[in-house]
DNA sequence: TATATTGAGGACAAGAGAGTCTTAATTCAA
DNA sequence: TTGAATTAAGACTCTCTTGTCCTCAATATA
């Protein structure tokens, strides 16, 4: 559904929304705490500075910090710079063009499941996913 | 969302269950119908037959036909004898172990979607596809 | 029986996605 | 001013999926 590049995007997203303050993070700090590999991170969130998600500085205490407040931020957003639109498009039967004209039969029931999992992406910001996570006491990582 | 090769194999069943009669179908027929390549498809319907989704026959007047009753097969056993289990297990943010203990935030929103997605497939058969495939005037091909 | 037709099976090629590595550019701080 | 820390950028490798090709075995039919 996700690519691995963007799964791992949205965690690093919403673990700098738990971060208190406005310091830059470096990525090797985040990509230690989530437990994915530095380099691979790092081009990921080079992606989000790029498409104004994020702001990055050089330099000892550099890092990346959030462009803007987290409540301003959704899921959408960063789905949607690293997959690109395509997830939203996506057809169960992998027919090109799908939906426009002579859908096929699943259609109807394909149709509400992709639109339920965008309204998700759509609703849902950092700030609000960030402080679920804190309060629940859910997880980021593996273990 | 579900491989290639999954959604070439629904397709095919589907098309196999709208033919009429108990005739054996050569996979090339299949294939040049639904436009993809026969050799990749004929691999795909290979899995289908050692699962006991499909019968095959060699030789002159042989080919693939559905091993069971079109009412008899769901879409469900096709993409378990393709893709397998993972794809009901996936997992928005890709954590392994997911759901069991402390959930993400995401868990409750997408645990309903990918149910409701697993019924959709364990609760169509060949049979009612393929129907509503001739009646609405469906598509099983890009064109 | 001879032959054409078909699936079975495996080796191989191409492509995409995931992940690594190295070098350069920038910036803070001693 | 020097040096260490950090991102930027791009080339590179690995692996898995997708897709191709060729040969072999089976079988209906003439
Ligand atoms: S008509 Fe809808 S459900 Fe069917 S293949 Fe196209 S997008 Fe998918
Ligand atoms: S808890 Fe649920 S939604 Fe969150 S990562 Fe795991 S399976 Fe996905």
């Amino acid at each position: 559904m996700l690519s691995s590049a963007c799964q791992y995007g949205l965690r690093a997203m919403i673990y700098l929304a738990q971060q208190p303050g406005d310091a830059y993070l470096p990525v090797r700090r985040i990509s230690s705490t989530l437990d994915v590999s530095h380099p691979f991170l790092a081009k990921i969130l080079q992606q989000l500075v790029v498409k104004d998600l994020l702001v990055s500085l050089r330099g000892p205490s550099g890092g990346v910090k959030l462009a803007r407040a987290s409540t301003d931020i959704r899921l959408n957003d960063i789905v949607l710079a690293i997959d690109g639109q395509k997830v939203f498009d996506s057809c169960v039967l992998g027919l090109p063009g799908c939906g426009h004209r002579r859908p096929c039969p699943m259609h109807e029931a394909w149709g509400e499941l992709r639109s339920n999992f965008c309204s998700m992406l759509e609703e849902t910001t950092l700030a609000a996913f960030a402080e679920r996570t804190e309060v629940g006491g859910f997880r980021l990582t593996p273990m």
